[in-house]
RNA sequence: GGGAGCAUAGCUCAGCUGGUUCAGAGCAUCUGCCUUACAAGCAGAGGGUCCGCGGUUCGAACCCGUGUGCUCCCA
């Protein structure tokens, strides 16, 4: 006798429950053994953030791989961990120090700075893994990695050393993107674009007195109808700000408009300086005047045209966005009051011509959301194409393969193949300070430890006990996570280890596709660069998560749920349901809490579906071991099921196999809710009062355990309380590491029919249920009523072992087999078989009539197109011919129903 | 400006190698049910010019071209 039930499944106490005892069973570490592994990292968060809803997802589709293979004779093991992102989390700590503490980063040392953050690193670490846990993740918590552990600094140290050895990694000025907010520099993928209405400006540059002299005699003919004369030519620019900077003026060789000023000088507005006037094709006539300001410090365009004509660089900007000594106006205005000013000077000296609206283009620091500065300045960077080359290589030769492919392997490919350098340094605290040292004149070594350096350095310049600095910068955060599945088992650390060995390469990697240039691509080239092989086999992107109204999730617009809170109100069970049902592969998806609901309701029909066999169970059973009477009565329901369940198993393995797991779950749902609770349990009831067939019971139950084993990758609480409360387990008896095919009931075989012969009698059997509970319907039977039926049909065999269900689902008193109509009952057509309903009702006619009627329209309708086709001569000789034969039989089975409806109509009248 | 993807029921999406048992699912809607597991439920039902136009084909939601609309990536 067990104990009593709860009306619905409580999430919070088996969730509870069953983690801790996953963690006490130490089922998810995984140590190497003779097993094949099956290995997945963790796309590592950051580790003072909290996991959202793209999270969510992400995990919930790694932890179903995972408990997959786990239950399919692999070695599981997925590594947990999080990396230190650099500049969200120095700002953070920045900010903290200033709010909670009154202290500016630039008052502390270095060592004091770090020594607080990792001090909020402990405090607000733990909140991820916490949140990994209460999803019910999974992982291999013996083997949680940090991007800043010890062994992972020492790692991505050496990979600097290593690849600066091998010339992969320079040192150069170049024009970078620059934040000013974080006041470090970034690398181009973390600079986000967006549309921005902007204005542009027409400003008059004067021609200098001295070399302003009219000699084109060709300057009459075009001078009197263009935006310049004899004194002065019009720019247009975005950026006033930045005139001081400017070093030039450019025009398009063939424009008719500038020839005659090409070479000559200008005064560059507000600094009364004179630039020459200097001819490129790159200007596009068309755009603005034609007549470009050329500043390169901070235009990467006007950078590249600097190079080309050999032109100074003036940088009027500071590191923080307020201008230079550089600037001569305006010094220490912040850039935007520096544009206003500018602009009234401009407006005021009457060189402002014009203003326009502009729609353009501004990049955005990702990290702290300021405008981007493009900037002229010295930083490590590593060479992409050869490393880029490899990784190419890697994706088109099949050897990693990526999903769904079609939407994402034309941009890898595009990137990779465009591949810039990448910007490596940055100019924090927080992150693997950057292994370079310097003497006073700048001349550097690139070691490990200051004494290598001064060897090194010795060896280089022949300077004995130079005094060196070591570089003040640290390195990208990137530039430590594309180690990741290299180092989470310490394979460039400690090469060659045995885990190492076993787990590298992994088997899939799941991310978002919004990384796919930062690290995915990176990862390949690291992989291929340090083990000689590709880092996973596998990369499964999932879409963006999105709100119902479509848009990006995002804490300011503050649509994301809180994921803890989602699991208070549904359970984890139904989050995972909610977000991954939801989560066609690769697409976005639009989430909305209502999809949880539907998780919830799941949980609970399983629930009560348990329940109700755990009724039959203590009403007790019959005392026969096998096919009683009432398990013969009933043995088609069991049949039928085993052949739904084996079908559906191997559709889901399909599924899997192609990362479906959307699919894979809607097929287990409806298996579960529509095959085994609404037709299977309800066939298999006993009727009120009576015992249930002991062998028929023991059949649910293991079908019951059997679907829990299918659905427990996705909802692993309820899957393992179920499988608990269904039958005394053993200890270690757990679904989480019960292996598949170990459940009994595919051996069964209940039944000498082939699968497809049992479904199709299913398929009749249903189609027949539900035919005469419309009609029951229509005709206002009251479902309670019971009925006569009668049935005329030219095979009753096919009704044989069937009879007692359709019988017992249509409220059939007692089943006739009849050769002719019976008069003054409802009459029901499926196929070619017609159903007679005798009840005490009256019976409406004309209903019947009309139903009968539009279902003779649509056979006779169908019939003809299949004539039709058969009749085409070149249809028959060109189409395959089981398409052919498939036809011929359409034909023929439409002309029975056909048959059988117009019969029935005459009858009738 | 360059590239990629998408357009199927009110909504979110499936639909493999072209073949009327292929026009589907889940939500939502409507009707009837407090049937002894479940009203967070049960039993039924309705709903679509498969974005427009052209082409290939015996045959097109599916292949090709084109137009329109949306999304994303890159400059």
């Amino acid at each position: 006798m067990s104990t009593e039930l709860s009306k619905n499944f409580e999430p919070g106490i088996a969730e509870e429950k069953w983690y801790s005892h996953w963690l006490n069973k130490d089922y998810f570490s995984s140590r190497p053994d003779e097993r094949k592994p099956f290995t997945i990292v963790i796309p590592p968060p950051n580790v003072t953030g909290v996991l959202h809803m793209g999270h969510t997802l992400n995990e919930t589709v790694q932890d179903v791989l995972i408990r997959k293979a786990r239950m399919s004779g692999y070695n599981a093991c997925w590594v947990p961990g999080s990396d230190h992102a650099s500049i969200a989390t120095e700002a953070k700590v920045v900010q903290m120090l200033e709010k909670e503490k009154g202290i500016q980063k630039q008052n502390l040392s270095r060592e004091e700075f770090l020594k607080y953050a990792f001090e909020w690193k402990d405090k607000y670490g733990g909140i991820i893994y916490h949140q990994l846990k209460k999803l019910g993740c999974s992982v291999d918590w013996n083997r949680v990695t940090f991007t800043m552990d010890d062994h992972y600094y020492k790692a991505v140290i050496k990979v600097f050393i290593d690849l600066f050895n091998k010339g992969l990694i320079y040192r150069g000025a170049r024009i970078i993107n620059w934040d000013p907010q974080a006041q470090t520099a970034l690398s181009d993928e973390e600079v986000e674009y967006r549309d921005i209405q902007g204005k542009l400006y027409y400003v008059k540059y004067m021609v200098s007195g001295e070399s302003a002299e009219v000699t084109d005699n060709r300057e009459d003919s075009v001078a009197t109808h263009q935006p310049s004369s004899a004194n002065y030519i019009t720019i247009a620019t975005q950026r006033p700000e930045t005139i001081m900077g400017d070093v030039a003026v450019c025009v398009h060789p063939d424009d008719e408009r500038y020839k005659h000023l090409i070479g000559k000088k200008v005064i560059v507005p507000l600094v009364n300086r004179a630039v020459p006037v200097i001819a490129d094709e790159y200007v596009d006539p068309a755009f603005g005047t034609g007549a470009l300001k050329i500043t390169p410090a901070h235009d990467i365009n006007d950078y590249n045209l600097g190079l080309k004509h050999h032109l100074p660089i003036i940088d009027t900007l500071n590191p923080d966005g307020t201008l230079s000594e550089a600037a001569v106006v305006f010094v220490g205005m912040d850039r935007f009051e520096a544009r206003k000013a500018a602009i009234e000077k401009l407006r005021a000296d009457g060189l402002l011509t014009k203003e326009e609206e502009y729609q353009t283009r501004l990049g955005f620091s990702q990290r702290t959301n300021a405008v981007v500065e493009p900037r002229i300045s010295t930083q490590w960077f590593v060479k992409m194409r050869e490393l880029a080359d490899k990784a190419l290589d890697a994706v088109t030769s099949g050897e990693v393969k990526i999903h769904p492919e079609e939407r994402f392997l034309a941009t890898y490919k595009y990137w990779l193949e465009n591949v810039k350098d990448w910007c490596i340094s940055r100019q924090l605290w927080w992150g693997q300070r950057i292994p370079a040292w310097y003497d006073e004149d700048g001349r550097f070594v690139v070691a490990d430890t200051e004494e290598e350096a001064k060897e090194a350095f010795h060896a280089a310049f022949r300077v004995q006990d130079a005094t060196l600095t070591q570089d003040e910068d640290v390195l990208d955060t990137w530039f430590s996570s594309w180690l990741w599945p290299m180092e989470v088992f310490n394979g460039i650390t400690d090469p060659g280890n045995a885990d190492i060995r076993y787990y590298y390469p992994t088997s899939v990697l799941v991310t978002g596709q919004d990384i796919i240039f930062f690290w995915v691509a990176r990862m390949i080239m690291a992989g291929e660069e340090y083990m000689d092989e590709k880092p996973f086999e596998h990369v499964y992107f999932t879409g963006m998560v999105r709100d119902k109204q479509g848009r990006k999730m995002s804490k300011s617009l503050g649509n994301s749920p809180d994921l803890l809170d989602l699991i208070e109100r549904f359970g984890a069970d139904a989050v995972r349901f909610g977000i991954l049902i939801s989560a066609p592969a690769g697409n976005d998806l639009l989430f909305d809490d209502s999809s949880c609901d539907q998780g919830r309701n799941f949980n609970n029909k399983l629930w009560n579906a348990l329940k109700l066999v755990k009724m039959w169970e203590n009403a007790g059973t019959t005392e026969q071991e096998h096919r009683s009477e009432e398990f013969e009565k009933a043995a088609f329901a069991a049949t039928w099921f085993e052949a739904r369940l084996n079908r559906a198993k191997s559709q889901v393995e399909e599924l899997y196999k192609d990362f479906r797991l959307s699919e894979a779950l809607k097929t287990i749902y409806s298996l579960i809710w529509d095959d085994f609770c609404s037709w299977y349990l309800e066939w298999v009831k006993p009727p009120y009062g009576d015992k249930i067939d002991r062998y028929l019971l023991t059949c649910t139950l293991d079908f019951f355990e059997e679907l829990m084993q299918l659905l427990h990758p996705f909802m692993p609480f309820v899957t393992e309380e179920i499988y608990h409360q269904l039958r005394p387990r053993e200890e270690g008896d757990d679904l989480t590491i019960r292996q598949q095919g170990e459940v009994g009931g595919q051996h069964k075989k209940l039944s000498q029919l082939s699968t497809t012969e049992v479904l199709q009698r299913g398929d009749i059997l249903q189609d027949t249920i539900t035919s005469l509970r419309d009609s029951r319907n229509k005709h206002n039977l009251k479902p309670r009523e019971s009925i006569k039926l009668f049935i005329q049909t030219a095979s009753p065999a096919a009704f044989q072992s069937i009879e007692p269900l359709l019988a017992k689902q249509v409220a059939a008193s007692e089943i006739q087999f009849v050769e002719d109509a019976v008069p003054n009952t409802i009459t029901v057509v499926v196929g070619t078989h017609k159903f007679y309903i005798e009840t005490e009702q009256q019976i409406d006619a004309g209903a019947q009539r009309d139903k009968l009627e539009k279902e003779l329209e649509y056979q006779k309708g169908f019939l003809l197109s299949v004539e039709k086709k058969l009749g085409n001569e070149r249809f028959v000789q060109n189409a395959k011919p089981e398409v052919v034969e498939a036809e011929r039989k359409k034909k023929a089975d439409a002309e029975g129903k056909i048959r059988a409806i117009e019969e029935s109509l005459a009858n009738l009248s």
